[in-house]
DNA sequence: ACAAAAGTGTTTTGAATACACCCATGG
DNA sequence: CCATGGGTGTATTCAAAACACTTTTGT
């Protein structure tokens, strides 16, 4: 029971802007394609969306094959269809940005794709609209990231206040004071003490702290701004 | 120059969520379907992508299809592309909201269309994930319009400001303290008074107000809320 | 000792909220 | 003249921002 012509059938992709934390700087995680257009040169990593699968489980699978990583906190953000955006093929592609623990991507990089984390100051040209999508993903990603704390999915088990601030501070370039930031985040219930010191980084150390995941998973909640009550949730 | 296996194209579709406000509730543009299958339900206004043009493009062709409208304030949203989500083809859909003012919508409703506005407290039941669409065009408006005016779209030009705040109470479904409301509006610069008074509505009657379009259009302002000086624009 | 980062206490600021009260007018 | 919705003035509240100061420890 066909009803509709397949005459204008497109092609429909997926790709990923997989963003990362090393505990300095905030990375996107980019390959060097190995097919053809455009071998060889930097690029998203993407796929092809399945006559069978959604798109959210085109960005899964995606994903899973350059990582190893499943069950990754993932988000559809803009779609690029412009005709021209591909030269030679009309492909229209949904964009997702995913946010990994980098301590948890444990791939070989460089095994299958030549993949590399680069900071998102400064990555290298990509192909196609690839930059103007990990722009796209990057405001979201700080509209997001204001409202919801959704940015512990990028640390690992146990971190310390300073690593968190560092990182709210590579999302909005912006410097915040520490010592407010390091209250707000106390006073919201979302972490919880560990005994733990992290001495690496200061003379006096951090303690280190897990994530509330209670709280996490259960409040769709306010978190670095002040929200209105009538602020819709989730 | 081919470079992918054609293969896997998919059928890829825009649906347009349209937004009217009536002056009382918020409102959708709903068509009965004039075609198969599910000829003669309720939907969306939606359309096929063509092979040369946009997502963008498609969905603005579809809008003043109906409407006759141009140039009309739009957002992407959310894509639906579950395999399932039409039972008999594989269609993925990208949605758009459009934001319009009816005393704008000329178009005889039933001409081509039987095209009717619902309240979106209370629309009919609508063919597939339908109703999906709206419940997150909606939300989307929510957010959207806690960071940024873009409910004076849905204003003609002159307005009072108890019908913004009609407006805003519709969208958020809440009640607002109108004395409150009504300052916050004057203190933004956004509106200009008017020396014309609607008697309509009130016996003191409420003074009328247009948009201040230049404050509109180039300030990407804080609104109704209050934003961290970091907080991304745009 | 002292530099340097971690963290606490306290004050100031300003937007959001609450609400008393005046205004204009049609019935 | 009074009920009704429109609108102003003023007080309160509470989080954000600012910043003085203490704590810890490697060098």
């Amino acid at each position: 029971m066909e009803y509709y012509r397949e005459d204008s059938a497109i092609l429909l992709a997926v790709d990923c802007i997989i963003f990362g934390f090393n505990g300095e700087s905030l990375q996107v995680l980019l390959i060097k394609r190995d097919f053809e257009p455009e071998r060889n040169k930097w690029s998203l990593m993407g796929g092809f969306v399945q006559p069978d699968e959604s798109p959210e489980l085109a960005a899964s699978r995606v994903l899973k094959k350059l990582t190893g990583l499943e069950n990754v906190y993932m988000e559809q953000c803009s779609v690029f269809g412009d005709p021209k955006r591909e030269p030679n093929s009309r492909v229209v592609s949904i964009c997702y940005f995913a946010l990994i623990d980098t301590q948890k991507y444990t791939h070989i990089l460089s095994e299958e794709y030549e993949a590399n984390w680069f900071p998102l100051q400064n990555y290298p040209t990509l192909i196609f609209d690839h930059d103007q999508m990990i722009a796209s993903a990057q405001h979201r990603l700080r509209i997001k990231a204001a409202l919801y704390p959704i940015l512990f999915e990028l640390l690992p088990e146990k971190f310390t206040i300073p690593q968190i601030a560092a990182l709210y501070e590579g999302v909005y370039n912006i410097e915040f004071d520490k010592r407010n930031f390091s209250r707000k985040l106390l006073s919201s219930d979302l972490i919880i003490k560990l005994e733990e010191k992290d001495k690496e980084n200061s003379k006096k150390g951090a303690f280190y702290f897990k994530l509330n995941t209670a709280i996490y998973k259960e409040k769709i909640m306010s978190f670095l701004r002040y929200l209105p009550s009538w602020f819709p949730e989730n």
